[in-house]
DNA sequence: CTAAATTTTCAGTATTTTTTGAAAATTCAA
DNA sequence: TTGAATTTTCAAAAAATACTGAAAATTTAG
């Protein structure tokens, strides 16, 4: 396989993958574009590579950078702005757990902590059944919580051994 | 908070949770409801408690069935079927972890691994940096398969104090 | 300051995804 | 069998989401 279609068949299937993980598709090929670039590239690179517009690319770059995905960088000599993603792999998904942990887990759990104070009969098998889903949901979520807070603290070496001790 | 307030909140958020995971709201709304359900219920009754048509319900309801997320029911003397969900979220999240792990996760790396063969001079600036990039995701989705697959098959009570012991 | 280059915004358009509802298929009690 | 009850399918409609492109805003070299 040639370099060139190498490239458009990671940057799809990138793009393809982040669709079923809520990240929309442009963001992600832009998002796989900039990976396999050692050097920066500007918006022009990516409309041309990616064949989208100058809207749609601009506002999916500012989001990788919301994420901490990827920075601007400013070239000397240079007028326009200059792209580059993180290019370490385990620093990309210590980035993107945080994100999600904070947008969905954290709200997720803070609504099942008022869902706990529904009132009624606690025998009630309606209200019985509710709090222990709830209840339930509650402790795996708030187990899944810390061990995703060890993770983004910690170094990928510490961490991978650490998983292989358990699971060889 | 009443009840039924609470058990509206909870399917709506559970929707909302599903959207950002790659299930649709429906889908994700119909499991919320059976999740707080103790008893069987029908597809009539799902269509009216979150107004949605026959259709969409049956489809949904079908697909919950081969996550393996939602059983059918045949009740003595009872003309209709009935549908209850898998109750214990532990087996919940590992049925999730291994449908998605299988639609994405293997395709995925079987893709990557496609991708190292690219021809070309492995000192290219661009094929080196493609190659670095790939060969990184590989290996990161290798353990991550790996540890998923001790998951899946791991007891929860395993599992959970495995963690305890790594991240305290 | 001026104006050309560049970036950003956003209303309108296009695309994708989801939902509906009615018809077809299936099931099952009698 | 038969036909009423129930489930399933799927084309068309609606809704949600993403994209475009041109105008406005911003930046910077001279």
């Amino acid at each position: 396989m040639k370099l060139t279609e190498a490239r458009q068949q990671f940057i799809s299937s990138w793009g393809a993958f982040g669709t079923h993980w809520g990240i929309n598709r442009t963001m992600a090929q832009i998002h796989a574009l900039l990976l396999i670039c050692s050097d920066p590239i500007t918006q022009d690179d990516i409309m041309e590579e990616l064949n989208i517009s100058r809207g749609n690319t601009n506002m999916n770059i500012r989001e990788l950078i919301n994420w901490g995905l990827v920075e601007r960088v400013i070239l000397p000599g240079e007028r326009k702005e200059f792209f580059l993603a993180e290019k370490d792999i385990w620093k990309v998904v210590k980035l993107i757990v945080k994100e999600r942990k904070k947008r969905e887990l954290e709200p997720m759990l803070k609504l099942l902590d008022k869902l706990e104070e529904v009132e009624g009969d606690k025998r009630d098998k309606n209200i019985k059944s509710f709090l222990e889903t709830v209840g339930n949901i509650k402790k795996l979520g708030k187990q899944a919580d810390k061990t995703l807070d060890t993770m983004i603290k910690a170094e990928e070496g510490w961490f991978i051994s650490s998983l292989m001790k358990i699971f060889k």
